[in-house]
DNA sequence: CTGTTAGCGCTTTCAC
DNA sequence: GTGAAAGCGCTAACAG
């Protein structure tokens, strides 16, 4: 009991191949008449009749798949929201995306060129893990020819094939939601990493560019120099990531400070745990499924050789909880919950 | 530039067609001799030549991929490992597996039958929600004669091919586990969802029977019945799930029930917040992983009629963090993490 | 041992 | 308007 082939499609029909392809992929152009189409439509109907995509791939010697290499836990909070973009992305200009499973460093190009996907995706870790070698991976992808964007790369590319978290807004903007909120003397709190990571850079970055623009001081700790004491005297944190947050705020709270009380803290990201600490955690996202979805336009256009429409990059977006006090006279009329906030 | 083909390879070794591709498929048998191997080990090592799984699939009638039939949202704790398990398995058995990005009801099939996946995995959700017709996927996928197992399903199936949660041994673990710190009066706390729920039914039956192996006497109560006032007459409690003993937590701690003083909690299942609460909370992972494991080659299995080796199923474990205290006077050497417990 | 060849299902000229 | 036929890359008889 094999599956309907367009040769069983055309002998029900009692038409030719060729003209079965024509009319069942040709939604515009009527080349055939009208009986001939609908002699055709009623017999694949019957006979439920499916485009066999692959010998179409085989033919047409596109896979319409695009690979993903990915460094991430698979249930990366981050990797999850970009894929979920990606795929979005895939499923509205028709093609699929495929991930290797394998974890070991470069074998995913085997699997990918057996496979022969039209392009790839590359999600770059954030912190540069000396696992990683970025220039390594570019390099072997652009030998195997496959079309690529880079999300999150350190390396800048010449065809402008990389798009990036902004880092930098998120802290930016977490510093500029505490300025509407009314506060004013604001700390930034985040790990001792290495410079070198560009994400810290950036987040620290940002904070500091708001505070510069509003003329304010501003004011960096390393997390892990942070005492109750020091934590008695702060009123308004930034911190670079939620976890981050929770250890001012296990800290805080120990201490017998209140939040959002006597201390206000923002994260300038979001993880699946964020609203279930203590205090629910006031947060930035980041919007990854957007930069997902822009990453898989360009790698799909470069494939098809013509531009699609972009659209605009989304801004990142405060995502309200309880964590931080309002001091403006102006009042928080809105509930909690996610807006766009800026 | 085209990719080399094993025409190319051919050429190149100068040899026919077959036996490149008898040679670089039958790794064991060799019917050809060593030096026209090497002639094409080497001719395809230089065009960097790689098998088109396409072509190949075309040809035998299989495109060794299974298809995810999924409910679930694609960040869902559950869902991620089960996949995991798969994907693990197909890697094992040489499949790779396709999901559907399509959100709606039966348009998947289209999807997959398109792509001829050889095989499908169909992951229930855990509560019967009213869109999810179980039996009418599986009467769908058995029209489209594609072999299938099914997760977590409320359906009894003739082949075997259904594979379940163990939602019964999650509580009657945890319900063991707090015995075996030294607790007796064990309460059992869930949320009045309605009992025709199967996942609801298991996990209270598991901890009934575990009390009554003991000769203890049961008590289930509501958790939207907790008062403080009955709260701070239990001393150990075990809920259906996190977010129940998140609500009996924050209950708890503002009624000023210190944890695990006063009050130990297990809750009969992980999430990704669970070690983040105010506690960090102990809890019984089931082992989904293995669910998908198993799912999976039950599928292969039927596709390639022939069994394959069958693991056995791992049971859950209890995830040691700190909302359980040790009555028992053997103490506790072991430091909080994740153990096999019985 | 090794080579020739017939398709797998589909698209796409090209000829009628 | 319509059909015949070539061929995408590969495998598996079958022939030598």
């Amino acid at each position: 009991m094999k599956k309907a082939t367009i040769k069983d499609v055309a002998a029900l029909a009692g038409v030719s191949v060729s003209a079965v392809s024509y009319v069942l992929n040709q939604s515009t152009e009527k080349k055939y008449s009208e009986k001939t189409r609908q002699k055709i439509y009623s017999a694949a109907e019957k006979l439920g009749y499916h485009p066999n995509h692959i010998a179409r791939g085989m033919r047409s010697q596109r896979s319409y798949s695009i690979g993903i290499v990915n460094w991430w836990e698979i249930n990366n909070r981050v990797f999850i929201k970009t894929l979920e973009g990606i795929t979005a992305m895939g499923e509205k200009l028709g093609y699929s995306v495929v991930i290797c499973p394998s974890a070991d460093s470069y074998s995913y190009l085997s699997y990918y060129e057996n496979k022969r996907i039209d392009g790839a995706v590359l999600i770059a870790p954030v912190t540069s893990m000396a696992e990683f070698n970025e220039m390594e991976h570019i390099r072997r992808l652009q030998k195997a020819k496959i079309p690529f964007a880079v999300i999150n790369g350190h390396t800048d590319l010449p065809q402008g094939n990389c798009f990036r978290y902004d880092f930098a807004q998120t802290t930016y903007l977490a510093t500029d939601y505490l300025l509407a909120k009314g506060h004013r003397e604001i700390i930034y709190i985040a790990p001792k990493y290495g410079e070198e990571i560009r994400e810290v850079g950036l987040r620290q970055k940002g904070y500091m560019t708001r505070m510069q623009e509003e003329g304010l001081p501003c004011l960096c700790r390393a997390v892990e120099d942070l005492t109750p004491q020091m934590l008695k005297q702060f009123h308004s944190i930034v911190t670079n990531k939620t976890d981050t947050a929770k250890k001012v705020m296990d800290m805080a709270l120990t201490a017998g400070i209140k939040i959002p009380e006597d201390l206000s803290i923002i994260a300038a990201n979001t993880e699946y745990y964020s609203e279930y600490l203590p205090v629910p955690l006031t947060t930035v996202q980041i919007p990854f499924q957007s930069i997902g979805k822009m990453a898989m336009r360009r790698v799909i256009s470069a494939i098809e050789h013509h531009d699609l429409s972009s659209e605009e990059m989304p801004a990142c977006m405060v995502l309200e909880q309880n964590s931080v006090k309002n001091l403006s006279s102006e009042g928080n009329k809105e509930g909690k919950g996610m807006r766009i906030y800026s």
